[in-house]
DNA sequence: AGCACGCCGACT
DNA sequence: GTCGGCGTGCTC
């Protein structure tokens, strides 16, 4: 006569496009939503959480979960719906999405680590009080806690009498005088700032401005020059919420939490606690952070592109620094855009969003020309900073040692000779190889649509990733006939190489991928670029981003062309990015900064654009090349790659894709492909890949989701793997 | 993702 | 004859 066990929904971390129902193991107690289950998972168990109770299940044989590992859901019901959306719209296993939100420490078995709140027993014998006189330091710690009738917390404890204070503790409660019958998670409170003080910054008008604008339940686009004090509007337009008692969000770039921009928060916000979460912690300090924004015991977390999956029970503001940057967006498995993903919470939880950058991403420009977005700007720099002098060298016909044309050379030797730094960098984000003359300045160009083609070493063929015309490689330029066409580009670690022969006095740096593996190593390289120990620094996009170098008074950007005619219509876009943030970067008040762009097109109407009419010039016409072109945020793309032990495997596996959505296919729906990605062979397998277009957003979700949905019908010879990349920014 | 099952090639 | 290769299906 029992009523039926209500039937508990679980994302389990596995590739399925499913929930799986289990038993819980009693009927009252039951594990809520956002609850970590332990749960049988064919022959082993695996960690999920509850996302719904249901009344009934499909499945037949149903077995009981194991055990509850959280007795409060570790998720809010907010939280879980942002992230079960995103598995949607991802089109990413749920079950992943749930634990990819999680921080590592808590994807497993472990229970959050709780300290115990102790406070005074109710009947205390008088007898036991009077001995206390002979332990005065129990005596101590048992008046502490009577003055706090809410309970004391162990860790505070520990703190405030340190690590001896576990036996104490003990004592006290063997003589029942003490008791702990409350558990909780405790964020210990880091340092104060070294001076608390609160230098009263005036904001300037426009400042001021951007500031009382922002009060509504919207997205803002904060496009500020740079150095012109976008983190004051920050810090002012939080204000008013963390006084409500809000919490505030801030998501920057992967490498764009400086210790100055902690820093000034800590000044300016001294009696709020603080928290940041990057990939530098160690996994018990994520962990922590997490949990303090989770417990709102954090007030402002300060965090990289996974801080937006961590649930705040307060929340009022997020903030996005540096909005354009590709960090945001992750570039494999659960291939999400945090950008994205903040605007969509904040507009589930109707509060504000910023999102600030001096050079916006175009699809954000678009949308507050839209005006989905409010636009705000500040136009004025503060103080006197030069405007560094652009220069577009042209390198026709220039022998380039190691990448670095000789009028580059010369100046280079001049800056660092007078003492300053020289920064020498690579746009090299998307590398898709486009074949060039260095001689003329050719490039390789598809008859049929006017799109530049990718060259592919591995089968000697250029390819139009436009309209999937191919033909073989010429080996002599058609323009001049010089027989040593090559791909534009250098690696860093080349250029390095050779200029120590020119500048053997050992102060190169060199911050890649490769040279900042490790952690903390990128922090030490900047430190030294900071005490003027370096005085050439030679790096990829990293180097661009966010950090003040202090004599640095020249800049190359040494392969221009590879974005100029990259096959990828976002690379006028970074490059134009690239140039405005390290022109902001060059110079002084006192010393006027150099930007040098090498190039075999000095002609080009980019440079025009660019350097005289400014950025969102570029931006617009950018923007309008792709309306015509039916390109984001014109049109929704994504990206289905598969990787195979033969290039035939792969595309046979797509053109599968491509049949079964045939059916799809019109004017306002395209399908290109397949075709071999841009780098074919990665890790001894071959990759290809099709992209789908459409002018509606939605169209092409029915069609990847049906695409999942037939996922176990596709035949998957030769061990394919496959992806869906959603908005994908990156075609490599 | 793992793991088991099953169906065809070259081995003691 | 069978060991094992990978291709396929399943996990509540």
């Amino acid at each position: 006569m029992s009523k039926p066990l209500p039937i508990l929904r679980v994302a389990v971390p596995r590739p399925l496009y499913q929930y799986l129902d289990y038993l819980p193991l009693s009927s009252d107690n039951l594990p809520q939503p956002g609850t970590r289950v332990r749960v049988p998972f064919g022959p082993s168990e695996v960690t999920g959480v509850v996302v719904d109770h249901a009344g009934e299940s499909a499945f037949e044989s149903l077995k009981s979960i194991i055990r509850v590992l959280d007795p409060e859901p570790l998720l809010d019901q907010h939280t879980l719906k942002l992230l079960r959306w995103a598995s949607q719209y991802y089109h990413h296993p749920a079950g992943e999405v749930i634990a990819h939100a999680l921080p590592l420490a808590l994807r497993g078995q472990r229970q959050i680590p709780a300290t115990a709140i102790w406070t005074c027993c109710h009947s205390i014998d008088e007898k036991d009080l009077q001995k206390l006189q002979r332990a005065p330091k129990q005596q101590a710690v048992f008046d502490t806690i009577q003055r706090h009738p809410e309970g004391l917390n162990q860790v505070l404890l520990q703190t405030r009498f340190g690590p001896g204070v576990n036996n104490l503790l003990r004592a006290l409660a063997r003589k029942k005088l003490i008791e702990s019958l409350q558990f909780e998670f405790y964020f210990p409170l880091p340092e104060p700032p070294a001076a608390p003080t609160r230098n009263p910054v005036r904001l300037s008008t426009e400042q001021q401005n951007c500031v009382r604008q922002i009060q509504a339940a919207k997205p803002y686009l904060l496009h500020g020059v740079t150095g012109s004090g976008k983190t004051e509007v920050y810090l002012h337009a939080m204000e008013p919420l963390l006084t409500a008692g809000k919490q505030v969000l801030i998501l920057v770039p992967e490498i764009g939490l400086t210790p100055q921009l902690l820093s000034r928060f800590q000044h300016h916000f001294p009696t709020y606690t603080i928290a940041v979460m990057h990939s530098g912690l160690a996994d018990g300090e994520r962990m922590k952070a997490w949990l303090g924004a989770q417990t709102g015991q954090v007030d402002i977390l300060i965090g990289t592109r996974s801080a937006i999956f961590a649930p705040m029970p307060r929340l009022g503001m997020i903030l996005i620094d540096e909005e354009h940057d590709s960090s945001f967006k992750q570039q494999e498995g659960f291939r999400y855009h945090a950008r994205d993903l903040a605007v969509k919470r904040a507009h589930d939880l109707k509060i504000p969003v910023i999102l600030g950058s001096a050079t916006p991403a175009l699809e954000t420009l678009h949308n507050a020309m839209q005006e989905r977005y409010q636009y705000l700007s500040l136009k004025q720099r503060p103080g006197t900073v030069m405007q560094p002098t652009v220069l577009v060298q042209d390198i026709r016909g220039l022998p380039l040692e190691s990448g670095v044309c000789p009028p580059l050379l010369g100046q280079i030797r001049e800056h660092t000779e007078a003492g300053n730094q020289v920064m020498l960098f690579l746009n090299r984000r998307g590398f898709a190889p486009a074949l060039m003359c260095p001689a003329c300045g050719w490039h390789a160009v598809c008859n049929r649509c006017d799109a530049n083609m990718t060259y592919h070493a591995h089968s000697l063929k250029l390819i139009c990733h436009r309209c999937d015309f191919e033909r073989a490689v010429d080996n002599h330029c058609p323009q001049c006939g010089n027989t040593h066409i090559t791909t534009r580009g250098q690696g860093t670690e080349r250029i390095e190489q050779k200029l120590q022969t020119h500048f053997p006095d050992g102060r190169i740096i060199r911050i890649d991928r490769d040279t900042t593996r490790r952690r903390g190593e990128l922090q030490r390289k900047l430190a030294l670029i900071h005490d003027g120990q370096a005085a050439i620094l030679i790096g990829t996009q990293m180097l661009a981003k966010g950090h003040d170098f202090p004599n640095l008074t020249l800049v190359g950007i040494l392969d221009v062309d590879q974005s100029l005619f990259s096959t990828d219509f976002r690379a006028w876009e970074r490059l134009a990015q690239v140039v405005i943030q390290v022109a902001g970067r060059a110079g002084r008040a006192d010393k006027k900064g150099t930007v040098v762009l090498q190039t075999t097109q000095p002609d080009h109407p980019f440079f025009q654009i660019l350097l005289s009419e400014g950025y969102l010039a570029i931006a617009r016409q950018s923007l309008s090349e792709r309306q015509n072109w039916h390109f984001p945020p014109f049109a929704y793309q994504a990206l289905i790659r598969a990787n195979a032990n033969k290039q035939q495997h792969a595309l046979q596996f797509l053109q599968q894709i491509k049949t079964l959505l045939e059916p799809y296919q019109a004017a306002d729906f395209t399908l290109l492909g397949p075709a071999p990605s841009p780098i074919e062979k990665r890790a001894n397998r071959y990759r290809g890949q099709l992209l789908i277009t459409s002018l509606q957003r939605q169209r092409l979700h029915q069609a990847l989701d049906s695409l999942s949905q037939s996922n176990k019908k596709l035949r998957k010879t030769g061990g394919v793997r496959w992806s869906i990349d959603v908005d994908p920014i990156d075609y490599s």
